[in-house]
Order: C-alpha cells, then structure tokens, then sequence
DNA sequence: ACCAACCCATCCT
DNA sequence: AGGATGGGTTGGT
C-alpha cells in the first residue's frame, strides 16, 4: 500500500487536541489526531470548512448527526465493518462480539476493521467496545491514545 | 499467484 | 491461563 505522504487540508481545533482533515475531491478521507506545531503549519482550505463546522458542532453537541461525504478505502471486509459503524447512533455502544454475528464473522476480525478505520470519530469505532471491558483505539489499550476513547465515550453520556 | 506464519482494539471455558 | 477464532499483513517461493 502506497504510504503517500498525509497531506492535511484543514485543521479542527478541540477539547481532545487539534484534528487533521485530509480530503479527497470534496470528500473527507482521513481523519487524524495531530500534534500542536504540525497544527501550526498547515493551512485550511475551504472545502474543509463544511468537515470542519460539523465537528465543531460535535464537540458541543454529541448528538450531532455527520451529513458528509466519506471516502471509504478498505477491503471489503473492513468496509462492511465500517458502514455498520456508522449506524450505531451517539449515546449507543455494540461489543465486538455483536457486530461480528450480525456480520457472520469473529469478534477479533471485527477488532482489526475498527483499528484499520481511517476516519475516527464520524465513523465512530470509539461505540464498539469488549463484551468485558473498553476494548481498544487507535491500536492501543490504555494510554493516552486510549484515553480518547474515554472521552469520546463520556462525551456521549457513558 | 499462492501459501505459511504471524499479528491482533476478542471471547469462551 | 489457554485455546479458538478470522481477517490482514508480510515474506517466501
């Protein structure tokens, strides 16, 4: 897989740090948590600004529902993982043990889609969580990349 | 193109 | 604690 250099076209200031928007003809296509000084240098661009008041809207509203255009670059397993993500409403949680018999596979396969998800937050993978436990984000299961979760999740009244 | 081995944000006993 | 699990990735041929 090409691991093009990320090229970020808008940056969204929030109470979880600065996110970096990458677009794709109008579409938004990745999603990333970024550093402060990469915040810094990267300029916005008016196509990002639709992508952008949306979240902000989320930040202050969790119950904000996303009307944007995705890009959505997966197998096509990851992508039916993906698409049945962005059905779990705000203030709702799946294990990765449901979705995976709703999809007729394994909870583990499940975990890799989520971790694979290019877009966090409005393909929210943070509501998919172990039958015992938060499970993961980001690859990570504690940490400060974990720690996202959390607040995403407590965000959403859990 | 195929295959084996290895990695996991899980789950059950 | 240990085993089953299935999709992805990597590295070999």
């Amino acid at each position: 897989m090409a691991k093009s250099e990320e090229r970020f076209l808008g940056i969204v200031p929030s109470p979880i740090g600065p996110i970096g928007l990458s677009l794709q003809s109008d579409k938004l296509r990745a999603l990333e948590f970024v550093s402060a000084s990469r915040a810094l240098r990267t300029p916005a661009i008016a196509s990002a600004k639709k992508v952008s008041r949306q979240l902000v809207k989320y930040f202050s509203n969790p119950k904000h529902i996303f009307d944007l255009e995705l890009v959505l670059e997966g197998t096509p397993f990851q992508k039916k993982v993906w698409r049945e993500l962005i059905k779990i409403p705000a203030g709702k949680v799946t294990t990765y043990g449901d979705l995976a018999e709703k999809l007729g596979s394994s909870a583990r396969a499940v975990g890799n889609a989520c971790r694979a998800n290019p877009i966090p937050i409005i393909v929210p993978c943070h509501r998919v969580i172990a039958r015992s436990g938060l499970g993961g984000y980001m690859g990570k299961t504690s940490g400060s990349k974990f720690d996202i979760k959390c607040w995403l999740l407590a965000h959403e009244g859990h």
